[in-house]
DNA sequence: TTGTATGCGTTATCAA
DNA sequence: TTGATAACGCATACAA
């Protein structure tokens, strides 16, 4: 470890001892820290000598003050996925890893009829360059426009484009979905069941279009009673897979519209002595750390989500530096979700 | 909402705003602000009113810059349990929601050998009032010395007190597996199987302490075949139970030091056909999302992780505002963890 | 108990 | 292209 020379005493170096130390102005310091085209590359070199021999690190609170902005990213979520949360935090974390940035985590509560008082006092304190919002709240567009209005760039996470690329990040949930159900159609299976997420969430939205676009080109259709409602929840899959199960001739084959809620009508299937896949197949979304420790190991659909943190990040960055950083023309905000097959599908049982 | 007045032009009201407005200095409104005694209550009052009048909310920026440190706590952590790390979050955030603290997070690389010297850069720059570092990392007795040195204060989380009261918050691992471990005792068992965690992390020995206590009080003891050794993850319970339950007389319950394992084990069960928890009793610890997800629903230890979040934020909170919002003298940084009884335990199979 | 002058470390303004 | 000086918004030392 290099010994950090130090400025006037033991603390720690300013742009003044740079500045005396290269002998120029601390406002050309600055100029050099910023990235001024302005300046010459000599100085320029003298500046960068100088600040390397102190071992000079900027104050970020003394930049903050006079930007009157942080070099702070937020991360708003009302997540009731931890994983996803987390996964998405390890993303943002990569891609600003080598910049001077730092994460700043806000849960919010959407019930709260509070929330958007809430998300503006902090934006207005902490004053971050950007802000990325996590499904569901992403889908709130007062909040985005609440961003808009106190200055503070914003990245949308959804299922789906939500707003102009420049603010959105998105997987491709309705396509995904649709090629998922392909394959229980090209198996054989005719009947197929629905378990849908909860009302108000453009993800359950989009799956769901997914699940009957498959179904509509293969002339199938979902029966009434092979569908049922939830809310993303374990309990909500148990409750679907108590209704769904219990009919004299059930589906041979259910798509959930999480993981969890496939966990929760697989454990259904077990208590009826079910076998799955040999009598039924289970199909959930999200790849969560739940598709992998049961049994059978679940199929479902990884979203790229930590891939989407990255993304999320640099789109906040790019933006904030300009032309600097700026993302290939040619990247799209839409990172494709992937169906994995496990072990829980099967072709449907010979009638 | 109520309009919020504006101080001279449309910005933000600032100290000097409420200063005019108030008929005192800014001085005086700062020892508002920070709670000064030495006030009357008079003149307090009067610079509540403005400041609630002009909807007045202090820089953090600024007051981060003249304090020399950020309204900020900052997580550490480099944990594999994402759930752990979201519910600790939430502890947090639910401490400091009335406070005008905000939550940064950083994860670290334990395996990388820069993480000292990152988290010194981190601490520097950022200069939060404290830091939380969760498990394995807490047990880093090095990086509890960097934050005392740099003047951060720091708590650190784990299975056992790692160090004085003021500085941990910790559960009682050892004491409530030796719980569980009577019960499966007291239903009958006599062989008991054990899925360590990883070599060097505090907290798989504590579990593993735990057990042999119990074992040992009954007058039993651990056959080496019935041991296994384990990392806290899903594949590691796959070994582990292919290893302890292929052999000629497997043991009739296995204690797993987490969750994951637990639902590795129970996998292999299942497949060598074997009834859970009909033939074998299965118990992990951390009461992870995968504890019910499962099926049969886990027997596990509930750590109360929710609980050690808000006491480590209190805990910095109150160090860092002295007395004023002291932690009651009775308050032990031991927050006991609880043995939940699920499905998967049961009476061992008569011989 | 209150106010004045000054500092915190950086960026912005505008003239040179 | 550079530099002197004034913000940025608040806290501290010291005086009143």
């Amino acid at each position: 470890m290099a010994a950090r020379a130090t400025g006037k005493s033991g603390k720690q170096p300013t742009i003044n001892d740079v500045a005396a130390l290269a002998g120029v102005s601390k406002k050309t310091v600055s100029r050099v820290i910023n990235r001024s085209e302005f300046i010459t590359e000599k100085t320029r070199l003298a500046v960068q000598q100088a600040i390397e021999t102190l071992g000079f690190v900027p104050n970020p609170q003394a930049r903050a003050l006079a930007f009157r902005r942080n070099f702070l990213i937020a991360l708003l979520h009302d997540n009731p996925n931890a994983q996803t949360v987390l996964n998405f935090q390890q993303g943002v974390l990569d891609a600003i890893k080598d910049s001077d940035l730092a994460l700043l985590v806000r849960p919010v509560d959407r019930g709260s009829g509070a929330m958007l008082e809430d998300v503006r006092i902090f934006l207005e304190k902490q004053r971050p360059i950007g802000a990325m919002l996590l499904p569901p709240i992403s889908e709130n567009d007062e909040l985005a426009a609440l961003c808009e209005s106190l200055g503070v760039r914003y990245v949308r996470v959804g299922s789906a484009l939500l707003d102009d690329a420049r603010h959105c990040v998105s997987s491709n949930d309705r396509e995904v979905v649709a090629e998922a159900v392909r394959k229980l159609i090209a198996l054989g299976h005719r009947r197929i069941g629905f378990v849908r997420g909860p009302a108000g969430f453009r993800s359950a939205a989009e799956r769901e279009k997914g699940f009957h676009e498959a179904l509509e080109e293969a002339g199938l259709s979902l029966a009434d009673d092979h569908y049922a409602p939830g809310n993303y929840r374990y309990t909500a899959g148990v409750e679907a897979g108590e209704k769904i199960l219990s009919l004299a001739e059930p589906p041979t084959a259910i798509f959930c519209s999480n993981d969890e809620m496939a966990a929760g009508v697989m454990s259904v299937a077990h208590g009826k002595g079910m076998a799955v896949p040999g009598e039924l197949s289970i199909i959930g979304f999200d790849d969560s750390p739940t598709a992998t420790h049961i049994w059978p190991t679940l199929s479902t659909v990884r979203w790229p989500i930590r891939e989407m943190g990255v993304r999320a990040a640099r789109t906040l960055v790019a933006d904030f530096l300009g032309k600097e950083a700026k993302l290939a023309e040619d990247e799209s905000p839409v990172l494709p979700s992937t169906f994995i097959e496990r072990q829980s599908v099967a072709p449907p049982p010979p009638r």
